[in-house]
DNA sequence: CGTGTTTTTGACTTCAGTCAATTAAAGTGG
DNA sequence: CCACTTTAATTGACTGAAGTCAAAAACACG
């Protein structure tokens, strides 16, 4: 039924701002077509003008900028069921771009029609403004995070963060998840070099906080990482749980 | 006239997204009461709840987060023209505090009042919006700035960033303005130390990039300065010059 | 089973941090 | 306007966390 297909994104907003029966409907009657992506596609570059947001029904993205020596410094992570790019079609053009670091299954919503939708239906607004907010309070943390603290504390704050959205998203329980990168992308989100993120997951790993296998993530002692990450969740605002998160765990 | 306090503010808005004169009105109109604040004044601190909004008439503020260490990091600033701690408003509290940098000149503004108008006004929420979108966009340009320039780039980069961003404000010309920073706070912007970023700063002077006389900036070299700081303003998606803009040069 | 990533390890370098002292500037009250 | 105090900027010597380069081992996959 093409109507599920969006009521993820529907309940996600939701819980950001109260929606009303016809605005919710309205969401999840957007036109949209679903597409697969493998590891690596673009969903935007840089300087694109993007004609579609995308919403990731399976999979996540990382959104980067590539810096003029050459380094790339990933900006911001995309999980199962965020909308992407939707922000940047109220901006001129892209200046980052969008990349899928799993594989992807994504509805592509055209943005005419999210335009509109908005334009009609003002509490729908509102609730991509507040999901935008709890977004750039992410933002904000993640400066302070590689501005201010060392590789061992930048390192566990990505962990603590990762678990807690993945469980959010419906994804895992806190303390087992799948890492969506490889230690190189790791250390384009942290600011370090692949090489010391290597030597610093295994001193986490040697102090007994964490255990990886594969690519798996499993949180040892959830205190003693929070701690070492300087973690609070608050700056994520996440909203209270709604039904929808449930039925995937 | 106390209409003409909030003036600028429906000014910045109607350029980012169209208002028509009763949106305007119904701004301008907020009910407000100017205030002073000396240097160093907080208007906000961590974990309060606000109940006011701030419409900076005059001087400049930043927002800032103190991690596990001790250290300071701060996550943006905000110039004469902004508008401070609405968004904030629409999360549960702030995790953040603000403080003066300069003395400063403010109207606060009930938070109710603007819960209300942006209630009554889609075209002043979406204009609204898209301001919290611009300055998200600067958020992420900050953690690329912090995680992947060195000290050189990363001051070159501030440099330049609030050379635009004060001319857009319509506080000075380009090549010239006064650095509303101690060297302490720059480099809880940037990332570095204290001594650090004097000794940075006076590499660039020494390549007479720039040219420093108590805290005014002066560029000398404004292409030298921008490609230094990998600087591309595209990012800081500034709305196209709004009359009141002109008034203030 | 070979091929191309990704992860891991070691030796060495460097950029930025630390600590501590000095100089300059900005207030402040008499 | 000048002593006095405080804050901010500057400088030097030394340290250290993270980067660099390069190679080996492990893994993923057709």
């Amino acid at each position: 039924v093409p109507e599920l297909i969006l009521e993820p994104l529907a309940a996600r907003l939701a819980g950001r701002s109260p929606l009303d029966p016809g605005d919710r409907q309205a969401i999840v009657s957007l036109p949209h077509s679903v597409k697969f992506f493998r590891t690596g596609t673009y969903f935007i570059r840089q300087g694109q003008q993007p004609s579609h947001c995308w919403f990731l029904i399976q999979g996540s993205a990382c959104r980067h900028k590539i810096v003029v020596n050459g380094g790339r410094q990933i900006v911001g992570l995309h999980l199962t069921g965020s909308l992407v790019d939707f922000q940047a079609s109220l901006l001129r053009v892209a200046d980052e771009n969008v990349q899928a670091l799993t594989s992807v299954q994504a509805a592509a919503v055209p943005l005419g029609a999210v335009a509109s939708l908005i334009e009609q239906r003002p509490a729908v607004l509102r609730a991509l403004f507040e999901d935008a907010v709890a977004e750039a309070s992410i933002f904000r943390e993640w400066i302070a995070n590689v501005g201010r603290r060392d590789s061992r504390a930048r390192l566990a704050h990505l962990l603590c963060e990762l678990a807690v959205r993945q469980q959010a998203a419906g994804l895992s329980p806190t303390c087992l998840y799948q890492m969506p990168m490889t230690q190189e992308q790791i250390a384009d989100v942290v600011g370090l070099t692949p090489v010391h993120v290597n030597r610093t997951l295994r001193v986490l790993e040697s102090e007994g906080l964490i255990r990886r296998v594969r690519r798996q993530i499993e949180i040892l002692d959830w205190n003693a990482l929070q701690q070492a990450g300087d973690f609070q969740p608050s700056y994520l605002h996440l909203p209270e749980p709604q039904p929808y998160l449930q039925t995937a765990a």
